[in-house]
DNA sequence: AACTATTAATAATC
DNA sequence: TGATTATTAATAGTT
């Protein structure tokens, strides 16, 4: 299609080489751009002059990566490295297990059991009823615990009234005193606890659970 | 080029853009191979039809990794990086994800609830009681539909006993009327149950899954 | 880069 | 599908 007929063989002029190469190369961009949208087609065309220049055409509506993706996918032939495919196998794997998690959820609360059969049930129920235990069992013992704690907190709060009034007490007979004439600092009078009235609660962070 | 003049528009008549779909395909083909020919191009041609189907040119002595490698480089544009990216962020999205419902299914198990706070604890309880209740209700259901089938099965069977009975009943008196001298074939003899004894189950697949 | 003579591609048809 | 053909489109060589 021109003045006259070419071989289809290298060029070997420099400069007709280049002319081709250009009027061609648009030659093709156009055409790639004609068939996407007679046809519907998704193109990606990439070309590398011999000078090492780009050119590049793509379909509208799309891109080189999800061109690469969908060839990546049909042809099997792995482009991205094996970094890449250990990713997406993880991330495969990961799906999988995130599935079968999200299923084995809804099931122990009760959703998307009207397919299951009896002995799966059954199973389910077990599940539930050693998780209703433990749990129960894990409230029975903070209630517990609990209670310990308020004991001892009365015993001390007992003890600690005892102590109390003892001083009150021992401060009235000091005001006696210096109202006798004794002439004592009563306002730098220490109390002393004695040691084996500091109860310490059995579980320090215990508060924070009630 | 062709018969007539075409606008540049998509093909509505499905089956003629796919063969223009074809035709054209195949030009653009011949055209990617002139052009490396001639002109020492480096080209890589991949194309989707609307129907999924992919075809593929890569000059010679090339594959498509080099081409997309030089493309990588020149473009500046990150091809698998970002796709890389993408993976990566999903993977990690999904993690979590994972992670959040494999804690969710440790606690309804009663598991790793020692840090639990009472309030935790009393949601767990509450999940916990709602998904026994709907397994045991779904239990009743079976069992109920279970029973349903029992009863009709024992009627059926109390039912073809008294035909089997009659039935007898009659052979016999067939029988002696052979005795008394009557050639009848008794071995021919079918017996006919009334259609109105025949009782269909509820649940037709009821057994799988009990 | 523009211009054409010519070839090549292809739309319509069978 | 596949082949044919009348046309249009692409382009090789020229200016």
């Amino acid at each position: 299609m021109g003045r006259g007929k070419i071989e289809i063989k290298r060029i070997e002029n420099q400069s007709n080489r280049q002319v081709t190469y250009s009027k061609r190369r648009n030659g093709i961009m156009k055409k790639a751009k004609e068939i996407t949208v007679l046809c519907d087609a998704h193109v990606s065309l990439v070309i590398f002059a011999s000078s090492g220049k780009m050119h590049e055409y793509c379909s509208p509506s799309t891109n080189l990566i999800d061109i690469l993706d969908r060839y990546h996918k049909q042809s099997g032939k792995r482009l991205w490295d094996a970094k890449h495919e250990n990713l997406s196998n993880e991330l495969d794997r990961i799906k999988k297990e995130n599935d079968s998690m999200q299923i084995e959820l809804r099931h122990l609360k009760g959703e998307d059991i009207t397919s299951l059969h009896y002995k799966e049930l059954m199973a389910i129920e077990e599940a539930l009823e050693n998780g209703l235990a433990g749990v129960r069992n894990k409230q029975m013992e903070i209630h517990d615990m609990k209670t310990k704690n308020d004991k001892m907190l009365e015993e001390e709060n007992k003890h600690l009234k005892y102590i109390l009034h003892q001083q009150e007490m021992a401060l009235n007979g000091n005001l006696r005193d210096l109202e006798n004439g004794y002439h004592q600092k009563v306002r730098d009078f220490q109390p002393q606890m004695p040691f084996a009235f500091r109860v310490q609660p059995i579980q320090p962070n215990l508060q924070e659970r009630m």
